[in-house]
DNA sequence: TTGCCCATGTAATTTGTTACATGATTTA
DNA sequence: TAAATCATGTAACAAATTACATGGGCAA
């Protein structure tokens, strides 16, 4: 049956809810939202609610995860928890093995601007930059206090490196920010040329 | 009616094959695709063939580009090629300017492996950790490439630029991955965690 | 003349988001 | 007690990919 090779071939969304599980407590939805939030946001985007709940249906129906209702016991709403299984821990670990490894994907929207920066006054390719810089300052800080809290405990040891990861990375970011603030400016004044008059309508050609 | 607010609230890949067409040329599907992957690609993943035709449809029934049939001397099939409008070149650069500067958007499947240390062995760690590191020497390498080819062309200034930013992006990706393979390393040696910082790879060196 | 790759698309499917529904808990 | 918010989901929609269809050029 092609059932059981399409286990083997879940989207990377579904290993990492998965490899959130694969630390062994009992979540649900909620937790496992607000716990991706906090980690692998810094380096993977965080999958929305609705995704996360999906993605731990299909686990479910793959053997992966179990799950049972939790009765509040203050009357509130009934909810879900998940737990992974052996079988799951078994696919998680044989994916973070034995998978190629593929290149990282980048959707840069500041940089992407800036590419188009014949549409654009200098001052506003400065903003954007400067933004973007003071977004990665920021995200760079949570990371390291992100850390902060998952130091001394063992298990943490490779969620604490990859944070050490991305705090060094989104100083980068807020580096190459800077250095391309620097090379703006220098094309400004320096090679004249190009750009000089910042608004050039005319690309169009013939017209 | 709301058509014409939604006009404006394109998602970021119609403006990203808006702003290939607004350096002027009359291009195909094909030909804009090509240019996606030797440019865009660098810092903005680059789409589909598919998804390239299907947003030049939506960019036409905005108004914002115009394409004609164009039939091949040599009895080809004719093909369909796409030039910008005016009112695509006032949408675009609108964008450009005043859309809110939103962060970009990262999937690094390699950091999503390593945060998962606790099923691999180290050994596995640094493969992935390696390849990595070859992954990004290679796109730096392409990214000075492809910078080359672009220089001394006015009209090249701003993408020459983001090339420029490419060249830092992945050297520093590389420099990282070999920061975290020394991480490891300590790890394993049983110190625990590594220093904290202060020694990182400098990125305005663009090794 | 068969098979393969280039070029130009369309259709089916999957992935992921936003908007909505529901109920309990807190706060003003 | 009304409004805001937390918590748990479902449903409708949008974005994006893979698979497929088509036809010409070219090499074995």
């Amino acid at each position: 049956m092609a059932d059981e090779t399409n286990k083997r071939m879940l989207p990377a969304t579904s290993w990492a809810v998965l490899g959130l599980l694969s630390f062994g407590e009992e979540l649900s939805g909620y937790d496992l939202k607000k716990w991706s939030d906090r980690s692998l946001r810094f380096f993977y985007w965080s999958p929305s609610f609705s995704q996360i709940y999906s993605e731990l249906k299909r686990l479910e129906k793959a053997g992966y995860a179990s799950s049972r209702m939790v009765a509040q016991e203050t009357g509130t709403r009934d909810k879900r928890v998940y737990r992974i299984t052996g079988d799951g821990m078994t696919a998680v670990r044989t994916w973070a093995r034995e998978t190629p490894v593929d290149p990282p994907v980048l959707k840069h929207g500041p940089m992407l601007r800036l590419w188009l920066g014949h549409l654009l006054e200098p001052e506003q390719m400065c903003e954007v930059l400067v933004q973007h810089q003071e977004f990665a300052e920021q995200m760079r800080r949570q990371a390291v206090a992100d850390a902060e809290g998952a130091k001394d405990e063992a298990s943490w040891a490779y969620p604490a490196l990859t944070l050490k990861w991305a705090e060094r990375y989104y100083a980068s970011e807020r580096d190459l920010a800077a250095a391309m603030l620097d090379d703006v400016a220098a094309l400004r004044s320096g090679r004249g040329a190009a750009g000089t008059g910042g608004d050039r309508p005319d690309v169009t050609g013939a017209g």
